[in-house]
DNA sequence: ATTTACCCTTAATCTAAGTTAAGGTTCTTT
DNA sequence: AAAGAACCTTAACTTAGATTAAGGGTAAAT
């Protein structure tokens, strides 16, 4: 571990992420420390409501979040899941500062770190290496919806629920199957069919 | 136009792409202008086909272009249309340089600037405005992404074929309903009956 | 000028996935 | 510990959209 002690340790998995794209000296740290705000979240707990503005970047230091839309007649979409290290925001809503057509809420009890729009214009305008970060955290971001894309369109839904499984294993014993099912885009009782016909060859 | 006119012209809608997100001096000019070849593509013609590893990103001066995704059953899925001053690409492919899933087709002869990894890599490391101008780019296509994932997940043929035409009416012109049924993730069959029961209210 | 290739439509049949309903099970909260 | 949610499964029935086939239209290449 490359971090210095200096850091509250709540911070330190913050750090060692954007470690992993471009080395953070003490400097771009104490930028960055005052900026994020720690907040831990109950099961169930919403951090984005249909109708608000995404005010924050969350980070996931611990806990299993969902980011999902509710269609007219009241069906869930799951469209990701974010864990451990990984972000959860509603990139759209918080740029255009646009009410959200998003939920995301815990799945389970968590810890998150957040930065508010002004703070994380600030590190762009002050810092080009927050601007480098954050353009390979998407792109990775962008990849992986298209990955998701490609396999609503190209596959059935026993293939994407045999991708999901090789794709995400932790996550598929972590999640319940509804949940997953409205990942897939189909309903539990079909994800239970598929489920009984995989086992049976 | 605040572009100096030792400019090439081609070049031109690619620096006035650019300044539309961050103000661009001569230097930074500089730097681009060698960086990026000009294309011409023919009706038909491939920037990138399936098994290829991606090595440009393509802005487009003019034109249309597909990326599309080919199945099992050799079943045609576009993805996106990439028309003037946008960029077409598989960042996946390009950055991880593995072989690419997608074809990229001129619909359209076409009028294109290339610039490969390395010289991409080389704007990025030598000006910290590039970091800033694609993540700002990449932002904006991940939530244009998000919202094709949202429309297929939540809404029927019908409606997604009416927000397609609310949000591109001139491609709705430009391209053929074939196309465009590819992209809604229909038949042209049941596109023609989804134009069919419109007319008829 | 005409063939070729692509494009659009209609209609009948087919199928993957949705819906409804019901019973049993396993978490969570009190 | 009990009650209540939420979860999983099975099965009968329904539906959105696919498939197949066929006819006619239009652009483009020889």
């Amino acid at each position: 571990m490359t971090i210095p002690n200096l850091i509250p340790s709540n911070i330190a998995p913050l750090v060692e992420h954007f470690n992993d794209y471009l080395p953070m000296d003490a400097e771009d740290i104490a930028m960055l420390i005052p900026r994020f705000v720690e907040r831990k979240v109950k099961r169930r707990q919403f951090i984005l409501q249909e109708g608000d503005v995404c005010q924050h970047y969350s980070f996931v230091v611990s806990g299993c979040f969902k980011i999902y839309k509710v269609d007219e007649k009241g069906g869930e979409h799951n469209i990701q899941f974010v864990t451990e290290n990984d972000w959860a925001t509603d990139i759209g809503s918080f740029h255009a500062e646009k009410p959200s057509e998003l939920y995301i809420e815990a799945i389970e009890p968590g810890h998150i770190l957040q930065i508010k729009r002004p703070d994380l214009l600030f590190l762009y305008v002050n810092n080009p290496k927050f601007d480098r970060n954050f353009r390979v955290i998407i792109e990775n971001k962008f990849v992986e919806l298209q990955n998701r894309l490609l396999q609503s369109f190209c596959v059935n839904a026993t293939e994407r629920y045999l991708t999901f499984l090789e794709q995400y294993p932790a996550l598929s014993q972590r999640l319940p199957n509804t949940q997953i099912a409205s990942y897939l885009g189909i309903t539990p009782e079909f994800l239970s069919k598929i489920r009984k016909d995989l086992v049976s060859k």
